[in-house]
DNA sequence: CTGAAAGCGCTTACAG
DNA sequence: CTGAAAGCGCTTACAG
């Protein structure tokens, strides 16, 4: 397997007979080349097949043009979903994202969110699971987007969600719509301000405008945000003997792990129960019936987060973005008005 | 934003007092290193919080410790799965995992295979799609492991996969056994030896065996294996007239759509049609009804692929590792023998 | 507009 | 067992 060497910006410099530093500016399309000689060396570097190595520029310091997406899991299609069309979205910008699982591991997010890596990045877009919100703060690591969860305290953090609470307010404007009273909520947790206590927030306080219950019984946590989970939770709601017309669940996940638990005790979704997820994995359309769930702009997101991800750190940095929402309507819902 | 510089090789050696070498030797647990000295490299390394920079070594050629795993997507929870528990189980081996999407884009899968990217790796892991079998030898790029695909005449190319023949035997005759004679085959492709046409030869062969008919509209190509053409090519056939009593579809996603377009027409799974896929996706278990799928040992898988990725050019490489595999019986064929 | 030098963090021969 | 030198590919000041 003799391993012909590389071509490197040298090879590419003898070839078309200028120095390196002439390949380099033409490389990142400096405007001090004169177009006869760029000409020159891009015919060099198309005939060589040369590829930039990132490698010298990444230790020189400077621009990686690297940006890590470190993620819970990729099992959840929502990241998966997130995590692909993240990639291919900076890949056009010229920018490489590194998909990175920290298992909800803080140790994980730790590194990350210091820029105690192996390899260093520009900036790390982060949902964070298990990081204390101090933490998030690193003075001189790399820039931070946080995807979800916010942080109050936290400036020079940028931060890209969807209105949670505005959001948890417009799934139980459409179930009391239909009439239903006794909403159970999945999927609280006990973290400042995040995904999930945001939801639960929208959904208290629209609850109680609407003049419900506020039964303690009807606010449940889970450990984590899974089908399993969400089946075993429902099921469990179902043999303590508490009555319900309507499942909101913290995301998708949970939402079809308990439209199997009601199907599979005979209740029929959503005459007797309705579920209402977040997220819209493409599960969502396939499940039967299909899942009711409030729908992030995706693409919106993601160009929020690239953006935060690479502004100069000056006023763009910690940017708080909303992004727009929509509640799609399918079968786990009554349809009509 | 005073970013406090990164503690380098050098400032462990001043602290330790010692040369940069000798934290080098500690680092890379080289036994040439008296006990007393490296015990106090450790303490300067534990209290610098120092973190090796990969990009020294990477830089320097040798091995980084880095192995490219490219999918075509991550929106098929089955490499979605494949790329977390791939990349936590490399960690734990102290590799590092870089997940890589190709949509499926000739181009991308060529610029891995060929070792022309930004950044070097060790090995590349690819489950290819668009690319040309003979294109897969490239003499002085990486090594390469070839997940699914099977490439006869590439003895440098390790090839990791369940054996796709067998298990479509197995499938045809599990289904045979309940009975069903018309058995509709989902998936098909064009290209040399690819996991659908192996599943495609084996279930020719088991079904002629059986002495089914060899109704050529029984064997339907599908453009991607997606739930969407699964369902499209079910409603199809449906609408065709053509009369099945089973579907084998190629993978998970495809046998989620086709049994989508079944209950959409009323038709009972899996009294009248019986389905399976391959992969055993999550998903395919909280199907309604669930789907028997064919599912790989995947830690079996992921550990036969890092070996051959690590393995050092030689006798392993080329080696054809070929994974057990189970066929999970669910509700979406008939119970009973 | 182009050339020669220095240096990023590390490892690999080469001396002692 | 430890130290000083060279070099991986690139970019950033500095001269011409």
């Amino acid at each position: 397997m003799g391993a012909s060497r590389r071509v490197s910006i040298k090879d590419v410099a003898r070839h078309a007979g200028v120095s390196w530093k002439t390949v380099s500016n033409v490389v990142n399309e400096r405007p001090v080349v004169r177009e006869e000689t760029r000409d020159r060396v891009l015919r060099a570097i198309q005939e060589l097949g040369y590829v930039p190595n990132h490698v010298g520029r990444d230790l020189r310091g400077g621009p990686t043009r690297t940006i890590a997406l470190v993620v819970p899991a990729l099992q959840n299609p929502y990241f998966a979903r997130l995590a692909e069309r993240m990639q291919v979205a900076a890949r056009e910008r010229g920018y490489t994202v590194s998909v990175e699982v920290s298992l909800g591991i803080a140790e994980t997010e730790r590194a990350h969110v210091r820029g105690l890596t192996a390899r260093p990045v520009d900036a790390v877009i982060i949902s964070p699971t298990a990081l204390d919100p101090a933490e998030l703060l690193v003075p001189g690591g790399p820039r931070v987007v946080l995807l979800g969860e916010m942080l109050p305290a936290a400036p020079e953090v940028s931060h890209v969600a969807i209105d949670n609470v505005a959001s948890a307010a417009d799934v139980v404007r459409l179930l009391v719509g239909h009439g239903r009273r006794r909403l159970l909520f999945l999927g609280a947790e006990g973290s400042l301000r995040s995904t999930g206590t945001d939801r639960l927030a929208g959904f208290r306080a629209a609850t109680r405008f609407a003049g419900l219950d506020a039964d303690p019984e009807l606010t449940r946590t889970v450990r984590a945000w899974t089908r399993e989970d969400g089946y075993h939770e429902m099921l469990a709601v179902l043999e303590a003997g508490i009555w319900v017309d309507a499942v909101v669940a913290g995301n998708d996940l949970l939402a079809l792990g308990a439209l199997a638990a009601l199907q599979e005790r005979g209740l029929a979704v959503p005459e007797q129960i309705a579920v209402v997820g977040w997220d819209d994995i493409p599960e969502a359309a396939w499940a039967c019936p299909s899942l009711t769930s409030v729908a992030p702009d995706l693409d919106a997101l993601i160009a929020a987060a690239l953006d935060a991800a690479l502004a100069a750190s000056g006023p763009q940095a910690g940017a708080e973005t909303v992004i727009e929402h929509q509640l799609i309507r399918r079968g786990s819902t009554p349809s009509g008005t």
